[in-house]
DNA sequence: CTCCGTACTCGCCCTTACCC
DNA sequence: GGGTAAGGGCGAGTACGGAG
C-alpha cells in the first residue's frame, strides 16, 4: 500500500503510541515491513532493532537519538509532521530514542545534503569570496562575518559554566572581538581588563590547553581555524584564563573584622589595587578596601572622575540612585558602570555627556518611567531593579498576544498566525517572549515553518 | 567494543529524449 | 507511435569515523 504525502493526510489516522520497532517517520515495521499506518502486525513493535534481529524482510534500519537543539532543520520538520500525523503526542523538545526505516534515513540525508548545499550557494552568491593561494591550489574562503562560540571562563580554581554567544560583525578585528570578550568577561565576574587574563582557543571536543589568541596575528590564524572547525561542524571554545592574583589572595588573608561590614557593598568599587599595596609586608593586617593615601594618581582622578559622574546622575525618580536619562528613558548606572565610565574618561575616550561604548550601556537595558512603575518605586526597594521595569513596560506597551496575530494575519494571509492563538494562550506566551522562544519551543506549539517562526520573531522585536 | 551519525554505493524503477 | 538508451530519484545496504 503506497500513499503519497497529500492523500495521507486526506484520511484519517488512528493516534497511537510510538514502539520503538517501527519507523518513527513512516510507520514501517521494523521486522515483518508491513505499512503500519492502517493496519497492524504481530511482530514485538517493543522490541529495539538491532543488528542480531534483522529479519529477510527489513535487513536495515537506522536508531535515531533524536535531540532538537543538534538536529538538521529537515530532520526537525520531518520529526515534528510525523509525530502529528501519527499522533504520537512524543515531546520534540527532549532528546529521545526512536527508529527509522533505510528509506526514511536516505529520505532525510538527501534532503539534508540539499539545505546546505542551497546554504552555501546562499553564503556564496551574498558574500564577497576572498582567494586564497595555499600550497598552489586556490581555496574559496568566506570572510567571517558571524563567531558562534562556547566561552569559558576561568577563575583560579572557578570554572564558570560555558557561555554560549554569536556575535556578529561587519568588518572583523581583532580588537572588536577581544573588546566583546573583554566586555562579556566584565559582565560575569566584574570589572575586568583584558589584560587580566589570557584568551586560548580550541575545539570543543579537544582536550589540552588550546592556542593563545593574544594579537592580530594569531587571530587571523584562529579566523582560519573557526572556518575549519564549523566546516567540519564542529564547536569553538575560547578559554578566558584569569592571571595568577595570588599577591591579591594573600592580602585576603591579613583581613581586618571591619571587612566583613563593609565587603558586600565595597567590593563592586573595588579599583585594581597600586603597587604600593602589593608590597606590603607580611604580618601587618590590612583592609581589602583601597585608602585614598594609598592610592596613584591615576586611581585618585578615576575616582574623582566617579563622585562627579555619581553627582550628576542622582535620579530623584528612582528613590535617588543613579540613573542615565536620554530622550525620556532611564538606564540604571551601578558602580561598575560608573567605573567604567570613568576610567573611558579618563583615557580621553568619553566625556562626561556621553556613555561609553559598552554593552552595558545600551538603552535597550533603559526604561521609560510611567505613572504606574514610578509611583511605587520610592516604596518598594526590589521594584527599583532595573529588569523589573523593562518587564513592566512591555506589558504596558505590547498588545495581547490575539491582537498581535490578528495583526500579523492581516499583513501575511488570513489564519496563518491566528492558527497557533490557542496553544500560544496555552502557554501563556506574551508578545515581547516571541523573540527569545528557540526553534525547539517553536517545534513544541507546532510551528515548523522557518518563515512564520522568523517573522513572529521580527514583528515581536517591535514591541521590545 | 558498541552505538550513532553520515556518506557513499548499488540496483531498481520511472521519466524523458531521441531515433526509426 | 513504438522501442530504446540515458539520466535521475529512490530504497536498501554498507563503510567509516567519532564519542563514550
Amino acid at each position: 500500500m503506497s500513499l503519497n504525502e497529500n492523500e495521507v493526510f486526506e484520511v484519517q489516522i488512528y493516534t497511537r503510541k510510538y514502539q520503538i520497532g517501527t519507523c518513527f517517520t513512516c510507520q514501517k515495521c521494523l521486522y515483518c515491513g508491513k505499512d503500519l499506518s492502517f493496519v497492524n502486525c504481530h511482530c514485538n513493535k517493543n522490541e529495539k532493532p538491532a543488528k542480531n534481529n534483522r529479519t529477510a524482510k527489513v535487513r536495515g534500519y537506522r536508531g535515531l537519538c533524536y535531540d532538537a537543539n543538534n538536529s538538521q532543520p529537515f530532520l526537525k520538520e520531518f520529526m515534528n509532521k510525523s509525530n502529528l500525523k501519527f499522533g504520537y503526542e512524543v515531546n520534540l523538545e527532549t532528546s529521545f530514542y526512536c527508529s527509522l526505516c533505510t528509506a526514511c534515513n536516505s529520505k532525510i540525508s538527501r534532503e539534508n545534503n540539499k539545505f546546505e548545499k542551497e546554504i552555501k550557494k546562499e553564503k556564496n552568491g551574498t558574500k564577497s569570496d576572498i582567494f586564497s593561494e595555499e600550497s598552489g591550489t586556490l581555496i574559496v574562503v568566506n570572510p567571517v562575518t558571524e563567531l558562534q562560540l562556547r566561552i569559558s571562563i576561568k577563575n583560579g580554581k572557578e570554572v564558570l559554566p560555558s557561555i554560549l554567544v554569536n556575535w556578529s560583525f561587519d568588518d572583523i578585528k581583532y580588537i572588536d572581538f577581544s573588546t566583546k570578550v573583554e566586555q562579556l568577561v566584565s559582565e560575569h565576574i566584574g570589572l575586568t581588563f583584558n589584560s587580566e587574563y589570557f584568551l586560548a582557543y580550541k575545539g570543543n571536543s579537544e582536550v589540552g590547553a588550546g592556542t593563545l589568541l593574544d594579537n592580530e596575528i594569531t587571530f587571523e590564524e584562529f579566523l582560519k581555524d573557526f572556518q575549519r572547525y564549523i566546516s567540519n561542524k564542529k564547536k569553538v571554545m575560547i578559554i578566558v584564563t584569569m592571571k595568577d592574583k595570588k599577591k591579591n589572595k594573600k592580602k585576603r588573608e591579613y583581613k581586618d573584622d571591619n571587612l566583613e561590614n563593609t565587603a558586600s557593598e565595597e567590593t563592586e568599587e573595588e579599583i585594581p589595587k597600586p603597587k604600593s599595596v602589593k608590597t606590603k609586608k607580611k604580618g601587618s593586617a590590612t583592609n581589602r578596601i583601597p585608602k585614598e593615601s594609598k592610592l596613584d594618581e591615576k586611581e585618585k582622578m578615576i575616582g574623582e572622575i566617579m563622585m562627579q559622574l555619581k553627582d550628576k546622575y542622582v535620579c530623584n525618580l528612582h528613590n535617588h540612585k543613579h540613573c542615565f536619562v536620554k530622550d525620556g528613558r532611564h538606564l540604571f548606572l551601578s558602580n561598575v558602570s560608573f567605573s567604567m565610565w570613568a576610567q573611558d574618561i579618563f583615557k580621553n575616550n568619553t566625556d562626561f555627556e556621553t556613555p561609553p561604548n559598552h554593552a552595558i550601556f545600551s538603552m535597550l537595558h533603559s526604561v521609560k518611567p510611567t505613572s504606574c512603575n514610578s509611583s511605587n518605586l520610592n516604596s518598594n526597594e526590589n521594584s527599583s531593579l532595573p529588569i523589573l521595569n523593562i518587564i513592566q513596560n512591555y506589558i504596558s506597551e505590547a498588545p495581547s498576544i490575539n491582537e498581535f496575530l490578528e495583526e500579523l494575519d492581516r499583513k501575511y494571509g488570513a489564519n496563518k498566525f491566528t492558527c497557533y492563538l490557542q496553544k500560544f494562550e496555552e502557554e501563556e506566551i506574551r508578545v515581547n517572549q516571541l523573540f527569545r522562544l528557540s526553534d525547539a519551543e517553536y517545534n513544541f506549539i507546532g510551528i515548523s515553518k522557518i518563515g512564520i517562526r522568523q517573522t513572529l520573531r521580527d514583528e515581536s522585536k517591535k514591541f521590545v
